[in-house]
DNA sequence: CGCTTTCTTGATGACACTCAAGCTTTGTGG
DNA sequence: CCACAAAGCTTGAGTGTCATCAAGAAAGCG
């Protein structure tokens, strides 16, 4: 069953669903090779409820997942205090990592109740190999991936704390206005911890700074909403002076 | 003309010369579609000064390069200062940061003289088509390169400076012994600033760290060349307590 | 040999972490 | 519906690590 084939009553209880449109797997799933009969990549779709895992370190690679709602943290449980890797919102794919040794390295937990179109990894091996266009995609989601590990390393190795939670803003931003959203007001479904563990900041840390841009009109905070009033002191903000 | 062709004679001057064997493309030289008549991949040798670039930030993806002797750094411009993404050893593979946007986020600079198998993208990307294989290289040199920038995030991220320290030289250590060199004593070809500028560390920081562990007689240095005495030392302190 | 570049070492200070307490929101059971 | 508990957030005070500034030593290079 292909994705714009579910009915939308199956997820009316899910605020923020993503048009197909706007998924990184869109150009896959309508290939002309599953035009002609080939198997749709999505076997089925899964739903995740908060703070399950999608996969975990050292299971094999099984899946990739399409994100269709909700919000999900990768995590590399490496050091002590979990550092998050990336967080991914409905259109962004999961479980690239395993492209390597066969084995996940590292785990995507639910920041809320979710909802997956699983892709098997056969499947999409398959499709690989019979269409070149979706062996590109894959290359091309990996190579994204990797310039944003890069630039994220640099960012975390150099910028202060206040450089860090001003492009992290900017950055959620952005990618909440690619996907149609309003990129000025949006939800932060994950705790200020979590932003710290993303960071490479404390909790506190990451609080201090946001009250701090609070109070100097550049954003408007509710718990688990954020308004950008002055996106020009931010982006002011995130670059070294 | 395939690497294996290549008399040595033309390399005389190279002291740390990869093997094809250790190599991360040998796999892709050595695949059925080469062995059958396929163009090889590796079209002609690259030399590379000191200093020289093999690809800057903007350039359109032309070539995948193959590091057959000396060393490159792959450089994030973003921040003043100039991060240092990964270094690159004799066997590794640059360019694949350009598969996303078609253009190079990053740039390669030789820490010393070079010499690079180049692999054109075009030959590549044919290559892949033909051979399933081929791309699955791909895949897994991009994955894997993933894998490490956000486990090296993650470090840079939480990790004291003698416990970044550690772990750079660990990761140097098992390089260089995964491609049969001693991973006791090697060669450092980078300076220390561009050490710090790898770990999110300044200069002093890093020349402190390493004179502590000299002390402790943790390694042995001379300028350019380092002896790990005590690796266990080295592994301890590269962990979180 | 003098020059430049790189590395080392020291003193000082800033930024972010730690510890700690109070506050707000969320969730649960009577 | 309210009271209470639990979790998350905010804010403050003190401390430690690492950056900064500065000067001297060692190594490379013409």
């Amino acid at each position: 069953m292909n994705l714009a084939s579910i009915p939308d009553a199956n997820l009316a209880d899910f605020g923020a669903q993503v048009a197909c449109g706007s998924c990184s797997m869109n150009p896959m799933c309508h290939s002309r090779a599953v035009k002609n009969g080939s198997p749709s990549p999505v076997a089925f779709h899964w739903r995740l409820e908060r703070g399950g895992k999608l996969y975990t370190v050292g299971s094999p690679r099984e899946n990739v997942y399409a994100l269709r709602a909700g919000f999900l943290k990768v995590v590399v449980p490496d050091a002590a205090g979990c550092h998050i890797v990336r967080f991914l919102l409905p259109g962004d794919v999961a479980a690239l990592d395993a492209f390597a040794g066969g084995v996940h390295v590292t785990e995507a937990v639910a920041l809320e109740d979710c909802e997956v179109c699983v892709i098997p990894a056969e499947r999409l091996d398959l499709l690989a190999v019979c269409n070149s266009g979706v062996a590109k995609l894959e290359l091309a989601l990996l190579a994204a991936g990797l310039a944003d590990a890069d630039c994220h390393g640099a960012a975390v190795a150099r910028l202060t704390a206040s450089q860090r939670v001003a492009r992290f803003l900017l950055d959620l931003s952005r990618r909440w206005g690619e996907r149609g959203f309003s990129a000025r007001r949006f939800r932060l479904p994950m705790g200020r911890r979590e932003i710290g563990d993303h960071l490479g900041l404390t909790m506190e840390t990451v609080s201090r700074v946001l009250s701090d841009f609070r109070e100097r009109e550049i954003i408007a905070l509710s718990r688990n909403e954020i308004e950008i009033r002055a996106p020009d002191a931010l982006r002011a903000e995130s670059h070294v002076p």
